[in-house]
DNA sequence: TTAAAAATGATAGTAATACTATTATCTTTG
DNA sequence: CAAAGATAATAGTATTACTATCATTTTTAA
């Protein structure tokens, strides 16, 4: 994967930013050094300033790049789902029998990410760890509708759409594979914030990860016998 | 419910508030106008200065009751699962058949609020509309562990443990039976979300109730019969 | 009934936030 | 080598999220 990538770049909506991140140092620098402080002290506590005092670097400057710390977060979103969906093409494109598409899409959208690629900048087990507390954050604005329309969550959606497809191929029937779908991506997030956080209400740990939950809901979902 | 809750009070967690805004009229036109506001303007536009203003009360005033905005969203997500939870036991208490127990614990969990009881102060509609799209944000924090040590989650987290009872007395041997009741409650509020605002990745609609969608994804993921 | 206590209101103040604007300097490129 | 473009430095603004103090009003208890 690493090999493929190299020659490949993530391509988030242009609109979220004001000037690409990814065509300049300070660019790359900002998006790097942004994802470890977020995670450091949390979206709320993150601002231009600080991060311009950590990568060496004025706040001015960083506003050139993006418009408010929400449309950096839209952006490492993008990125991040971008990253998630380049993955789980490559990763079913040559499977052909739709149950162990399935399978492995539930896996790459379900797993935890403990492995830095190291292809850029982007050091992908601490963005992981960002979209599983911040992400939400993104859409849960007033500005939601608007921000639809420019694009700003166009990865994501597709995203959400290609596992329907692929959950559909298993079981044209089933009537649901949007919800199913959605409920699978947003809820792998947020049973690892319950393992993290809330352990008494989560039964996925080490052993028993979100994936094999997932797994199982969605066999049995879309499963025709039984009840 | 109208005649019982009128001698019955929901019970939040008092270390939530300074002071309890039950006490005094102040106190509720702070709760009452707090939920109108949010769902005006959105938490992240919310300050207690534009309560005061709406309320024709001090911003100070408002501090004595709320050390901050955060805490007031604390307040007011207890406050529903409260509520909430008080449906499920009332609703639920003489049913004595395990599977018609679940389909009314889904039912009441993902159903969409539509009516205001008016046994309060509190307009449960809009309170629903908030949840749905600020509720995230009570503990997707950096204080969420401190937070949670203080007991401002036990109502929510009661919840979920009460939904995976009803599920385990359907099928003992389920073994999701926590991370199936957690994906459920935080599920039912995404996918209404989704149908607000991001229709085309998902199912839920009018007639396609998440009520449906969940109450069939349960059934089917605690039967024996299938994969 | 009245004095003290409690609640509320008014005002002021602070450090930080989330920017915008301007000007200066440095770097690249044609 | 000059002009364009990128970055840095500085200053400034309105707002936020509070805290502190003191005045006034309301409640309550002796």
């Amino acid at each position: 994967m690493k090999a493929l990538l190299s020659v490949l770049k993530i391509s988030v909506p242009s609109k979220i930013f004001i000037k690409d991140p990814e065509t300049s140092e300070l660019g790359k620098n900002i998006v790097k050094h942004s994802i470890l402080l977020i995670n450091e002290i949390g979206f709320e506590n993150f601002t231009f300033k600080k991060l311009g005092i950590k990568i060496g670097s004025n706040e001015s400057s960083i506003y050139r790049y993006f418009e408010s710390k929400h449309k950096l977060l839209l952006y490492l979103s993008s990125w991040y789902w971008a990253w998630v969906e380049y993955q789980l093409v490559i990763e079913t494109f040559s499977i052909s029998e739709p149950i162990k598409k399935l399978d492995k899409a539930i896996e790459v959208l379900t797993r935890e990410i403990k492995e830095d690629s190291k292809f850029s900048h982007v050091n992908e087990i601490i963005l992981y760890k960002i979209i599983v507390n911040e992400n939400s954050k993104s859409f849960l604005t007033k500005e939601v509708d608007i921000e639809n329309k420019e694009g700003f969550f166009e990865i994501y959606k597709r995203l959400v759409i290609r596992l329907q497809q692929i959950i559909n191929e298993v079981n044209p029937k089933y009537p649901f594979g949007l919800s199913l779908s959605s409920t699978i991506i947003e809820g792998a997030l947020h049973q690892r914030y319950l393992n993290e956080h809330f352990p008494t209400i989560t039964d996925c740990k080490e052993s028993n990860t979100p994936c094999e939950f997932f797994n199982n809901l969605v066999k049995k979902a879309i499963s025709e016998n039984g009840k």
